[in-house]
DNA sequence: CATAACCTTAAAGCCAACTTTAAGGTCAAG
DNA sequence: CTTGACCTTAAAGTTGGCTTTAAGGTTATG
């Protein structure tokens, strides 16, 4: 297969895939004596677990270092997935404090602007109050 | 009030202030024989504001958007909240739905790793079923 | 043997939202 | 009157994850 097929295979772009290679998250593909990129079916499933994992929220430095020792150090690689749920986790509840406070904004919004009220400085400031941390 | 003094009772930083008033999200500063900008509360607000909306997700653009015509189309600014809202709980969806996913993947590893077993590429396939869209 | 579809590379560009840098001007304290 | 904290500007740099560009080489098809 060339890099052609396994984009459409992985559904990811050949431009991605010589992109990965050079970051490292792809070992060094085999040449044809065209000197084109020669891949396998052992690619394909390795594209495939690369965009998993990011889909999961990892960064390409991130994928690379659990791909550098996988089948090594099963230890670490679980404590960094267990890390990313926790991460997840405190993300999904500052996304839920978020929607309320929206929610919240809105409905104060519909009521005063029925009452032909501008939305008060000071409501908002109350509304404001709600921690909203700096963090990802 | 100098732009040092708004930075700190604002939380933004000096060199973000004055990106923001390049970028259209604050008016211009009126200033000092100087030459240096003068502000004051309202301007601390106004800063408030922008964090406030810039952490429930709006992008700048978003921001100045709405500020540009606050007071004049409510109709347009509440349904902007509201697809921002449909936004975040899709976001949120979404996320929780990872989140599954990498539960779901860190017990199996726990298993396979209990009995010795390398994690075979194949119950890696049979996760990674689960639609994980390329949406934001 | 020409044309088109594929492949190669290094390097530059893109996006958002800033931050940093460089080269200065202003002002209060000592 | 100098030091240092503060301010000014335009322009360039940063981050992550790519995409695009430019300038070619290779291969399948008519």
């Amino acid at each position: 297969m060339r890099i052609g097929e396994l984009a459409a295979q992985s559904g990811v772009p050949t431009s991605t895939i010589r992109f990965y290679e050079k970051r490292g998250l792809l070992p060094e593909a085999k040449r044809l004596t065209s000197g084109y990129r020669h891949y396998d079916e052992d690619n394909v499933k390795q594209l495939k677990l690369i965009r998993f994992a990011q889909d999961l929220g990892f960064s390409l430095d991130e994928v690379s270092g659990m791909v550098a020792n996988s089948g090594v150090d099963h230890d670490r690689a679980l404590n960094h997935l267990q890390d990313k749920l926790r991460e997840l986790e405190s993300l999904i509840e500052r996304m839920t404090e978020k929607k309320q406070n929206l929610a919240t904004l809105i409905s104060h919004l519909q009521n005063s602007w029925d009452k032909d009220e501008c939305m008060s400085p000071e409501s908002l400031n109350a509304l404001m109050q709600s921690k909203h941390s700096d963090q990802p």
